[in-house]
DNA sequence: TCCAATGACTTCACGCGTGAAGTCAACCTA
DNA sequence: TAGGTTGACTTCACGCGTGAAGTCATTGGA
């Protein structure tokens, strides 16, 4: 990384390591207690807390950052387990629809408070509001859209 | 994601927006132009620039923000495109060295022009000065080691 | 009314990351 | 100097993500 003068270096080194590390340390936990990946998580907790416990496959995909693609590998996974089911949207049959089950809500509820632990141990306590403050308009910043595939 | 605050709860998700989208948008013009992920370009550039371009894995490994198992299956790679060599130390036996062979270093060199408009684009220029240090406070802040395994 | 276009998925082959188990060199201790 | 220990890798089986190609419902012209 020639080219950068020091502060951007600083940051950009921060960011990467930030980018590459943070997703494992989040996850262990939460593979280790419910065999979930952070992803999976994300995509029942969002289901979960729709009205209805019920979502577009867009929608949803949008919301836990991920692929359309992505999404629909894990969801079948999770079709498979009975933690979900999938049926085209009645208003308008190019959507599906995913509906968390009780065995899924179940799943979800299990695992919530380790990974909220997780999440205050490893992001928000060993930052001071301002820091968190900064954090939301640097990722606002650095927000982009969704590619298509 | 209940029981957290408005404040935290932003911070939450943009941090995971953040570390869940960015790497796929560094990693694409990488993996068009040259045929690299993300962490490929990190270890040979982090090689490329060592003394005699060679290191240790466990110290190649650390820069790179990744595990030794992850690193020696690039490495591997590398070694077969005749982008590296590895051998042992010298110094001491147990540490394998990874030097860079004059093809790898070319493939650095074609690829570095492309990433840092890449880094510059979606990381450095839409952050202010203040932004960025910020970044490097709380990336400082989150900062984990690389676990065992 | 028909059919091309759009967009929401789904599938599959390929490549990569993970973590457990194995190998090996150097060190330590009796 | 032998045997145990440590730590640096390496390997492999497994599961997951990617992106291209395919399917299908709906829409908007001609």
């Amino acid at each position: 990384m020639e080219w950068l003068n020091a502060e951007e270096k600083e940051a950009w080194t921060g960011l990467i390591s930030l980018v590459l590390l943070l997703p494992g340390r989040l996850e262990a936990p939460l593979q280790q207690d419910a065999g979930l990946s952070l992803f999976d998580y994300l995509v029942l907790s969002h289901v979960s807390e729709a009205p209805d416990r019920r979502m577009r496959m867009s929608e949803l995909a949008h919301l836990a950052n991920g692929s359309l693609s992505r999404l629909s590998n894990v969801v079948k996974r999770f079709e498979q387990r009975g933690w979900v089911v999938r049926f085209p949207d009645p208003d308008d049959g190019r959507y599906t629809i995913a509906s968390l089950t009780d065995e899924g809500f179940e799943v979800v509820k299990a695992a919530a408070p380790t990974h909220l632990r997780t999440v205050r141990q490893f992001v928000l306590d060993p930052l001071t509001a301002t820091d968190r403050q900064a954090l939301t308009r640097i990722a606002a910043k650095l927000k982009v859209t969704i590619p298509p595939a």
